[in-house]
DNA sequence: GCCCAGGTGGGTA
DNA sequence: TACCCACATGGG
């Protein structure tokens, strides 16, 4: 499995090329993004921190002296704007009242703790958490998502109703905990989602992993 | 007009 | 525990 896996990765990364993840210019910026993608195109959060950065809030205290209602139009564009404006104010309120308003303070505990700490916050699930392990403190913390189901369902390597960590356990169990690798990998099965393996994608004929896809269009293994 | 997008939390059986 | 649903804008 861990040479099957490993096939997977350099066949996206010759068709795809290094991705360059995460589109954040610092560790708050990218927690900001990964609460704010929250089942919302990425394009979508661009205009939404784009915003926060003009109101020179896109920081933890700029964010704190905001209210929900305050935070809620500038982000907008995102969707969800008013359940993500309480979820970007938990955080930095989490952050304030046990850290000082710090991520380094964060960042000096042991992985398995700070993930469970980030899935007590108000609006990171594991999916967030991981991100934030994997792109904000650079943790080995292999994150799956929508794509990741679809498309190793699709390969048949896991059950399209497989969940979160059972999806994450087949990477983790067979690959080396490696950082780079896992920022790579992840980045470029979203990629390859929105390239190739959409949901109503009608034929894999230009998949670079169609050699081992056994999807077939209305087979129900989509 | 319809489908989809880098999920999560809360309510109900 | 396991579903079911609300949350919402913007692009193809």
């Amino acid at each position: 499995m861990r040479r099957r896996l490993l096939d997977i990765y350099e066949r996206l990364f010759a068709a795809y090329g290094p991705q360059g993840w995460w589109p954040g210019d610092s560790p708050f910026e990218v927690i900001v993004g990964a609460i704010l993608t929250q089942n919302t195109a990425w394009t979508n959060v661009e205009k939404a921190m784009a915003n926060l950065r003009a109101a020179h809030v896109l920081t933890p205290a700029g964010l704190l002296e905001l209210t929900a209602e305050e935070i809620a139009p500038l982000i907008r564009p995102a969707g969800y704007f008013n359940a993500k404006a309480r979820k970007l104010r938990a955080f930095v309120e989490f952050l304030a009242q046990g850290h000082g308003g710090d991520l380094n303070s964060l960042w000096a505990m042991e992985t398995a703790p700070l993930r469970e700490t980030l899935l007590g916050i108000h609006g990171v699930g594991p999916e967030t958490a991981d991100s934030i392990l994997l792109y904000a403190a650079g943790r080995p913390a292999f994150v799956v998502d929508a794509y990741t189901r679809r498309v190793f369902s699709r390969l048949g390597l896991v059950s399209d109703t497989v969940g979160y960590r059972d999806l994450q356990a087949l990477f983790v169990e067979h690959l080396p905990p490696d950082v780079p690798l896992f920022n790579e990998y992840h980045a470029l099965v979203v990629r390859h989602g929105k390239e190739c393996c959409r949901k109503r994608q009608p034929t894999c004929d230009v998949c670079p992993l169609r050699a081992g896809c056994a999807y077939t269009p209305g087979s129900g293994n989509a």
